[in-house]
DNA sequence: TTTTAGAATTAGAATGATTCTAAAATATTG
DNA sequence: CAATATTTTAGAATCATTCTAATTCTAAAA
């Protein structure tokens, strides 16, 4: 599911091309878009040599420090997420709507779910006072059907 | 916080003692103990190497490898829990009730917010049909009190 | 008790993930 | 177009974690 809330400034001159969607600016570079396009191609949560190693079939010479780089400017413009679910590396994702991380235990594998209704967590807890919320990150931890039904 | 929910299985003979809350039994051999006591001790969510710092003022002797080992069978034990919050680091926590982490982004500090009413994850996103859930892990990040007054 | 098998611990090496560095390439601004 | 700033690169460095193999410890069996 690609971000439909992105909000799109194009540059006139050359072939450059700025996005935010929260966070700072970003120039979109061609491998910044690169590395864009192959996470919005996926629903897999891949990892920062996942990705590496997509990209270098459309870019042959694109370096993993590189990689590294883009994700970070591309999460600090707002326009993907990094997800932390286990110990080990970082996956990367472009869903930019709501949603929590369903995370099988025995296969591995990260499913979005999107919500059923709306959520407010200070409802559900007893936040300190003064404290302002920038973002939430839900993981949920379990089996999933296919895992589940061998 | 302390767990109050932790069964403990003392064994008349020996020193040993054997504890499990859900997940496998373990042995609480002294190092285990001593890594668990530590951590039960603070409320900082404190990494590998922060835990090896502080075991190692009462057992110079153990070594980064052991507190490795000592966390994972404390974990799989259901005694103590992994928090991933950002890249790099796990870390760790022995408050066993039910809670989510606050974490605030300018220092970095890590603060477990209680429940002011029930929650139901199920409820309010769309999990693919037949999913098991064990666990779930809600990070809340933003800016604490002391970081946002300034 | 001794024996024994299994588990825990260790130091250090190995691996894996990420970050850093400095130079080269590329883009933007004046 | 020249000057300046940013991005990219390869490779080294660092940091986090896991592995290995030898050793020590523990608990159960004899």
């Amino acid at each position: 599911m690609p971000p439909s809330t992105s909000r799109s400034i194009p540059k006139p001159t050359g072939l450059e091309c700025r996005m935010a969607v929260l966070g700072t600016d970003v120039r979109l570079t061609p491998h910044r878009r690169e590395v864009f396009e192959v996470l919005q191609g996926t629903n897999d949560h891949p990892t920062a040599t996942d990705i590496f190693d997509r990209v270098k079939t459309r870019s042959p010479g694109i370096s993993l420090a590189t990689v590294y780089n883009c994700l970070d400017h591309l999460t600090s413009a707002g326009l993907i997420k990094q997800v932390h679910l286990e110990r080990g590396q970082s996956r990367y994702c472009a869903n930019l709507h709501e949603h929590v991380h369903f995370h099988c235990e025995t296969c591995g594998k990260v499913i979005d779910a999107h919500p059923a209704a709306e959520f407010d967590p200070a409802k559900f807890w007893n936040l300190p006072k003064g404290t302002k919320i920038t973002r939430m990150d839900i993981a949920i931890h379990g089996t999933c059907e296919a895992c589940s039904s061998k």
